[in-house]
DNA sequence: TATATATAGTTTCATATGAAACTATTAACA
DNA sequence: TGTTAATAGTTTCATATGAAACTATATATA
């Protein structure tokens, strides 16, 4: 892996809040360690967002996501829901046992290859999917409330940006910069 | 993303942006929706992140934070570990022990007050997280290169925002903004 | 056709996690 | 003081999770 040299910021003015730390790669402070702040603040969201689904309507984060998905568009198989959902097949698998056992979603055979079995909502199911989204929409505001319009979108490319470059760093295990190469590897 | 900037209801005084119930759009888009997009991104820079303590250094993510705050700050006591890392208790407790087995962290008794047990990095622990420090600094820089210098202090400034107002919401669990501080909910 | 291989989905096992109960010690106060 | 409350930290219990093994079905190939 390459040690490269400590990179200083360009010639331009370095906040201050890196001063203490950015003088060479010894010494790393959490607070402003971008992974641990992403961490804390998804933690946080995503806190706020379970107080929704969680406690009042008795989905987990991975029940809501594949009852979303399935009131969008259905029928789906686990794996078409686990695409749509970055969950994996076995996170797909339990969230749709508890669905089903709760009434919520329900299952067929695909006649044509009895492998794959298609999943829809119930009327139950959707109709919970429907008093979800308001609520879920007004927290989302709630917390873009706290930010520019400009800033909103700003996020909504940074995250796209950041995303695909992690998505890379986590093929390729070693550090190397410059060109990114997209794998294709699925997961 | 939804790119919508805030949107108010037309007409009345509604000072709090909800009451959206009335707001119609009762579709919801997993892939433009704030908090999973935050999840996902979350996922992918952590992942990328623990190949490099994981992987190489046979360190969980609460031992990797905890190992950092005291390679800084010592000794530091497991309530303090925890206000610097965002950890609960629990979850100090669990890292420090598993700290304390591999030799990494040594655990003292504060003789003013029994209760607290003051913690330090051995020489061992100060060594794995000096060569962590770099490897995780580059992780970083890799990271953040896929941004524009603008884009990079933009995050800055909207991680802090949104992380405020999330906090905020965890709290006040009804989805009304005000000012509320929560005044129930012990914990 | 037989054999290997791939795919969809579930189950198992070991570990991680959160909430609450618990131990030990110190502080509050009547 | 004696009793109660608070704090630091650990343990328990029930559940969540990830990785790998497993079942069942479909496809490829010789």
């Amino acid at each position: 892996m390459a040690h490269e040299p400590p990179r200083r910021e360009a010639g331009g003015p370095v906040a201050d809040s890196e001063m203490l730390a950015a003088d060479a790669d010894s010494r790393l402070d959490l607070a402003s360690f971008l992974p641990y702040r992403l961490s804390i603040l998804q933690l946080a969201v995503s806190r706020s967002l379970a107080l929704i689904y969680g406690t009042r309507f008795d989905l987990s984060r991975h029940e809501w996501r594949a009852l979303a998905v399935l009131s969008q568009e259905a029928p789906l198989t686990a794996m078409e829901i686990a695409e749509r959902t970055s969950m994996d097949k076995v996170q797909v698998s339990r969230a749709i046992a508890k669905l089903i056992a709760a009434g919520r979603v329900t299952r067929e055979t695909d006649p044509n290859d009895r492998r794959r079995a298609p999943l829809r909502p119930t009327s139950e199911g959707r109709a919970i999917y429907r008093r979800i989204v308001p609520l879920a929409k007004a927290r989302e505001r709630e917390l873009t409330s706290a930010l520019t319009p400009a800033e909103t979108r700003a996020l909504d490319r940074i995250i796209d940006k950041l995303h695909r470059r992690a998505l890379d760093l986590q093929h390729d295990a070693s550090p190397a910069r410059g060109s990114s190469i997209r794998a294709a590897s699925g997961k």
